[in-house]
Order: C-alpha cells, then sequence, then structure tokens
DNA sequence: ATGGTAGCCTTGCTA
C-alpha cells in the first residue's frame, strides 16, 4: 500500500513541531508540501532526514513554495510547470517514486479578482491542464496533489452565497477545475465521500475553525491507472485543531 | 458590526 499525502503547511519553519509529529504518526510515503515560505537552502532537511525521509524542495523567499518529503528518493525531479516562460513564483514540484508520477501544486489563490492575480491564476489552471494532458498521455498512475484554491461545488463551501464572487468559487475557476476531471482525472475524495460539508481550511479569523466553517480547496486529483488503484481517501483533521496549526490539514489517498 | 488571525520581513503584503 502506498500512502500519498498533502498538506498547505502555511510557512514550515513555524510548523515544523508539528509537521514532524505528524509525519512519524501518519508515516505517509509521500508528502506533497504548500506554503513552505522559505528559500530551498533553508529547508529543515536534517530533521526529515532523522524520521527516514528524503527531501526535494523548491523554495523562495517569505511566500509560496512547495516540497517532495518520501520514504524513497525522488526520481526525474521537474520544478516548474511548463509553460510559464520566466516564472518566478514557487507553485509546482513533480517528480517519480516506483512507478508512481506525483506533483505537489500551490495553485494561485487569485483574489482579488478585479486584479491581475485573477488572469493569472486562470492561465496558471490552464498550464495545468495542458501539462496534466501530457502527464495522461504517459499512462503512468499520476497523483496531482495540492492547494488548488478551488472550490469544486457549493457543498464544498460552508456559505455557497457568501463565497460565490471569490476567485475559489467564481464559475471561471470551476469550470477549469472540471476540465482536468473531464480529461480522466479523478477527485479522489469525492470517489468515497458523497457527502456536502467536509473541508481541508478553515480561516484563522472569525472562529471558522470552531464553527466548522471551511472550504475544500486541497485535493489528489488521480489518473486512471492511479484511480484503478485508490483504496481510500482521508481528511485528518486532527492538526488543525493543535497548538500553532496550520490553518490547511492534511488529506491522503492510498494506492494498492 | 465590512471586523477578525497568522506568517513573512517588504512593519505592508499575502492568504
Amino acid at each position: 500500500m502506498t500512502k500519498i499525502a498533502t498538506w498547505n503547511v502555511n510557512s514550515v519553519k513555524a510548523r515544523l513541531g508539528n509537521l514532524l509529529s505528524w509525519i512519524e504518526e501518519a508515516q505517509p510515503d509521500v508528502l506533497c508540501l504548500q506554503e513552505i515560505k522559505c528559500l530551498a537552502v533553508d529547508f529543515p532537511l536534517l530533521e526529515l532526514k532523522s524520521l527516514g525521509y528524503h527531501t526535494v524542495a523548491v523554495g523562495q523567499r517569505s511566500y509560496n513554495g512547495v516540497a517532495l518529503i518520501s520514504k524513497e528518493p525522488a526520481r526525474d525531479i521537474v520544478t516548474v510547470l511548463p509553460g510559464g516562460g520566466d516564472e518566478e513564483q514557487a507553485r509546482y514540484v513533480e517528480a517519480s517514486f516506483g512507478d508512481l508520477r506525483v506533483a505537489s501544486i500551490y495553485l494561485p489563490n487569485g483574489n482579488p479578482v478585479d486584479t491581475e492575480k485573477y488572469p493569472y491564476k486562470l492561465g496558471w489552471m490552464d498550464r495545468l491542464a495542458e501539462h496534466a494532458r501530457t502527464l495522461l498521455a504517459s499512462e503512468a498512475p499520476v497523483v496531482l496533489a495540492g492547494d488548488y484554491n478551488v472550490c469544486p461545488s457549493d457543498d464544498d463551501v460552508y456559505d455557497p452565497v457568501g463565497w460565490q464572487g471569490d476567485a475559489l468559487c467564481l464559475p471561471q475557476t470551476r469550470a477549469r477545475f472540471r476540465k482536468l476531471l473531464n480529461m480522466g482525472y479523478t477527485d479522489a475524495f469525492r470517489v468515497d465521500h458523497p457527502e456536502p460539508h467536509l473541508y481541508t481550511f478553515w480561516d484563522y479569523q472569525a472562529g471558522r475553525w470552531f464553527r466548522d466553517e471551511g472550504l475544500r480547496i486541497d485535493h489528489l486529483l488521480l489518473s486512471p491507472q492511479a484511480a484503478d488503484r485508490l483504496v481510500g481517501c482521508t481528511i485528518d483533521k486532527a492538526p488543525r485543531g493543535k497548538e500553532r496549526a496550520s490553518d490547511h490539514t492534511p488529506i491522503w489517498c492510498e494506492l494498492r
């Protein structure tokens, strides 16, 4: 069994204790991180190595940053989403583990929608779709995991009306996410969890965690060859309730 | 009641 997890940690430095204790307990084979918020050279490689894990980090100062943490060393590493020219934002890393191809994705938030941030998000999603199609053609099992900053439907939002104009919920955003599904990827969580109001993110503000008012924006998309092997998909809410928690909580899938 | 919190270092910006 192979356990692939994803977690937006909102600063690996601030979250190091929580991260290490979660890894020790959950024992993922591959963990995709987002918002490490540091340069790759400042990533705590030794601490992870002491738990038996290899790391590939793609970082930048202060913002964004992604990583792949794994029991097996990563092979054939790609550190940028193709098609972005001189992209400076650290939002993508992809590598192979055994026969599996795994990507850690930090998709742009896109707010405020009346600025250049929203077209940047949509353009990034178009690049992702194009690359996802290339990966499909390889016929390898592929897991595209990360913080998509997309609520796929109103069932994934605590207040759909209040959020309808937000970059995470707009029809153009959802259409681009749906395009990934329509080309053949499976939203791993929805295979066995059709019920509404299950979340991976709760804002720090306004008591959102306490009131269970969240969003489902962290996703594992599986190519057909990966979906064939899906055993289950789980949101682990426990880390969100800890001291010094990230505003996101881990979600993982298990493949046979 | 248009707020609130967290993290970075750019004490404003991002989320």
